[in-house]
DNA sequence: TCGCAATTGTTGTCAATGCAATTGTTGTGG
DNA sequence: CCACAACAATTGCATTGACAACAATTGCGA
């Protein structure tokens, strides 16, 4: 009778973004991370801590869409391995500012020729105009799901 | 002395990626999946079913991303809420296929809404066009991480 | 200013996940 | 045709991660 409800996975938004996203973390972990010890989740932490410095531990959530209790064990581990540092907030006291020590620095910048590496080998074959397209629309698409 | 080595997170693929996945996953889980008791990884072997018909698990495993013994524990919890069946192949008894039950089919048809709702929410504002480059880009750069 | 709600972070608990080992089956080279 | 490697699925076990409850601090409305 009626034509039958389909979902059409091989063109299908979120599983595509899904899919794609767990390669890329599959390849990161095998080739660059384990070898450091260092979890998919630390390294976010990390990436996040370099690009924009000292940074509470909730924004650390905000921008690294890790779980904030997650956050606060994973801070506690990267702390005893000497890459991070926590410290009560000079403004209030309730928060906390977690900071990259030179050893952690030194660390990110031994990984990140890795991370480049990795966005140019999924990269292959698509040219610079269409690869512009999806970064600008998946930031719009991310900003459409949050609200920023 | 030499310029510092950086990683712009808000130009860098695999963050944009993954930053927008797990927005949709966060969605679909809050709004749709919830009230019927699904967890994500529950709700894409039910896509992939609906999407492929009846599967070996070991299908599943490659189609969904997810874990094989993963699988086998979701597959049973399926099973036992009367979504799936499971038996055993009739060509090769090492092998088990997996398919959705009328009431499994019911259940997928009754998601199906939200989660093209959900692709239509994220998709606000870019055009047609930019859409199409994003779905190509995103299945060729998957092919690009994983040989297909 | 006082009280209460919101914010920030931590901890307890328990289900879920992933890895490795195991079982059973199929395929294949010698 | 036999031994052994490869494949498919399951299970044991340790770890992880999420959710909720909690503690501490701050901010805000009446």
């Amino acid at each position: 009778m009626s034509d039958r409800l389909q979902l059409d996975l091989a063109n299908y938004l979120p599983y595509l973004v899904n899919r794609l996203g767990g390669a890329l973390v599959a390849d990161m972990i095998a080739n660059t991370l384990a070898p450091f010890d260092l979890t998919i989740d630390m390294w976010r932490l990390l990436a996040v801590l370099s690009y924009r410095g000292a940074q509470r531990q909730v924004d650390l959530v905000d921008m690294s869409s890790i779980e904030a209790s997650t956050v606060s064990r994973l801070v506690t581990r990267l702390a005893r391995m000497g890459l991070v540092t926590r410290k009560r907030s000079e403004t209030s006291s309730r928060e906390v500012v977690i900071e990259l020590t030179a050893k952690g620095r030194a660390q990110v910048e031994r990984i990140i020729p890795a991370a480049l590496k990795l966005e140019q080998t999924a990269s292959t074959g698509i040219p610079a105009k269409d690869m512009a397209v999806v970064k600008r629309s998946l930031r719009r698409m991310f900003e459409n799901m949050t609200g920023r």
